[in-house]
RNA sequence: CGGGGCGUAGCGCAGCCCGGUAGCGCGCCUGCUUUGGGAGCAGGAAGUCGCCGGUUCGAAUCCGGCCGCCCCGACCA
């Protein structure tokens, strides 16, 4: 327990809240470094169930995991122009060791594309070698001004792909995999919808020819990039020297992606379902999923409908559900509600004496209703309620969201929009970086995504919002995380 | 780095203006009674008042300096 005092509600102050769900759930805590947070066991879980299903996905579409050294030479970093210049401001750098001055500083990473293409460079020597699928599991160091728990931190967690292939095409089309694959998980696991599009120039990874992302929206109506997949073109390749050769004896330079999710999937998660009583996690993520509280007076009482209550555990489990059964005494049954409830279980069934009586459960779920099932039918009810859910919170979500986008804005709108209730916006966009910024100057609005195809409005917007000029292309505006 | 707020028991806070035995709520421990939406009673443990210095007979309180954290902005996933 711990923590009694209430959340405060979203409506009063949203950062307010989140910082209060986290706390309640038990997800994290801030730690004596600065800027760096303390993953509690709750919160650990999630990231590990999300781990999971994404390296499932991984793994089915050809990657293999490996791990790169924490330290990466200085002058490493500073082999792609871009790269260094987007990255060095926000690094940490390591200039003792061992008591001694060292002879080259050593970065913390801040990401690995650098050393990652170093030892390409020796294991790549023929197209028979292509294309090579990399992933890794890491903790990254990004030295940031200002932190928030999950959402950024100075240290985090990720995962980063990094491919290297024979032609163009193909890293083109490893770029378009993962972003699927990334949207996927997160609708279907998250039960969060996202966009899909392309990152302008300002907003592209630094050292990539096109960024591509996801991009969610909260429940403040600002948007959170949840995932990016990186088309690196021949960038890291010339720099670190990684050539392959070709079937006619030619050498050639690999052609490259990267991609990664980190912690703040958590963050998102946080900010997309939950409420003002605390998290509201979807099933597949949920570490507990099911919450069995007993009620009873007597001794007598107890004992029973302790043995219905561990009958129940068993059944539930063996169904492949997560469950606990919270035996806890000296504790009523409404405080272990609330304290379930804050920690964001999907499920909860209370049994009592009445219920071991008439064979039954009542079955609560987190986002509200109460009915009774059958002892016998529990497996059936657990299941289908691990498959309904999370489509109803997607479902929610999705609603969210279209109220929250408008389309087709103009000028006025987009100004009026990004400076009040927020949301995404979409219009025409001229690509002029000028109208990009003079934008962000006037709302604090960001060129979330030039979406994909599937989210286009049709027919296309022909102006610039901005200047008026002929639209290229159509851009979805929001405040960001 | 700029603006705001805050450092007093594990957590949340009061006390500071006006210096004089460090308090409240929650949590924690023990016991008894409780248990269908945050239990009650009784007893108990727990704090070098962020740090350093100054003023004073005496500092949580007044003065000076420093440090840290949180929130808002600029930077960013």
């Amino acid at each position: 327990m711990g923590n009694e005092q209430g959340i405060t509600p979203r409506a009063e102050d949203f950062s307010a809240w989140y910082n209060d769900v986290i706390m309640r759930a038990e997800l994290a805590d801030h730690s004596p470094v600065r800027g760096c947070m303390v993953i509690r066991p709750h919160g650990y879980a999630i990231w590990e169930l999300m781990q999971g299903a994404l390296d499932d996905r991984f793994k089915q579409t050809g990657h293999k995991n490996a791990y790169f050294p924490l330290f990466i030479p200085q002058s490493f970093l500073a082999k792609e122009a871009e790269h260094v210049e987007g990255f060095a401001p926000q690094t940490a750098v390591v200039t003792q060791g061992g008591g001694k001055e060292l002879e080259e500083p050593l970065v913390v990473r801040p990401t690995s594309e650098t050393i990652i293409y170093a030892m390409l460079a020796k294991w790549i020597q023929s197209y028979r070698d292509l294309p090579v699928l990399l992933n890794q599991w890491a903790n990254i160091v990004r030295w940031e001004m200002r932190t928030r728990l999950f959402l950024r931190t100075t240290e985090f967690l990720w995962q980063e792909g990094h491919t290297a292939h024979a032609t163009q095409q193909e890293a083109e089309e490893e770029t378009q995999l993962i972003l699927r694959l990334y949207r996927s998980f997160m609708e279907e696991w998250m039960a969060l919808p996202v966009l899909t599009g392309v990152k302008t120039e300002s907003e592209k990874f630094a050292g990539a020819v096109r960024t591509y992302a996801c991009e969610g929206l909260m429940q403040d109506n600002k948007s959170l990039q949840t995932g990016t997949s990186h088309y690196l073109g021949q960038n890291f390749a010339k720099a670190f020297d990684t050539q392959y050769q070709t079937q006619n004896g030619e050498l050639e330079y690999v052609w490259s992606t990267s991609w990664g999710v980190s912690t703040r999937l958590v963050g998102g998660l946080i900010m997309a379902h939950s409420d003002d009583v605390g998290l509201v996690c979807p099933p597949r993520l949920a570490p507990v999923q099911v919450v069995i509280v007993p009620i009873w007076k007597s001794d007598a009482e107890r004992d029973t409908v302790l043995a219905v209550a561990r009958g129940m555990l068993e059944q539930l489990r063996e169904a492949g559900l997560r469950v606990e059964l919270d035996d806890r005494e000296g504790m009523k049954p409404g405080a272990k509600y609330y304290e379930w409830e804050g920690r964001g279980v999907p499920v909860r069934l209370e049994v009592g004496p009445r219920d071991v009586k008439r064979e039954q459960a009542m079955l609560a779920r987190r986002t509200g209703g109460k009915t009774p099932v059958p002892g016998s039918g529990l497996r059936r009810a657990g299941e289908a309620g691990r498959a309904r859910w999370p489509q109803e919170l997607l479902t929610a979500a999705l609603a969210r969201r279209e109220e929250n986008s408008l389309r087709g804005v103009t000028k006025e709108q987009l100004v009026e929009l990004m400076n009040g209730r927020g949301g995404f916006a979409y219009g025409g966009y001229c690509g002029d970086e000028a109208c990009e910024e003079a934008i962000k100057q006037e709302t604090k609005a960001t060129i979330r995504v030039l979406p994909d195809e599937e989210f286009r409005t049709d027919p296309g917007p022909s102006e610039c919002v901005w200047c008026g000029k002929k639209a290229v292309t159509e851009a979805v505006w929001a405040r960001a995380y």
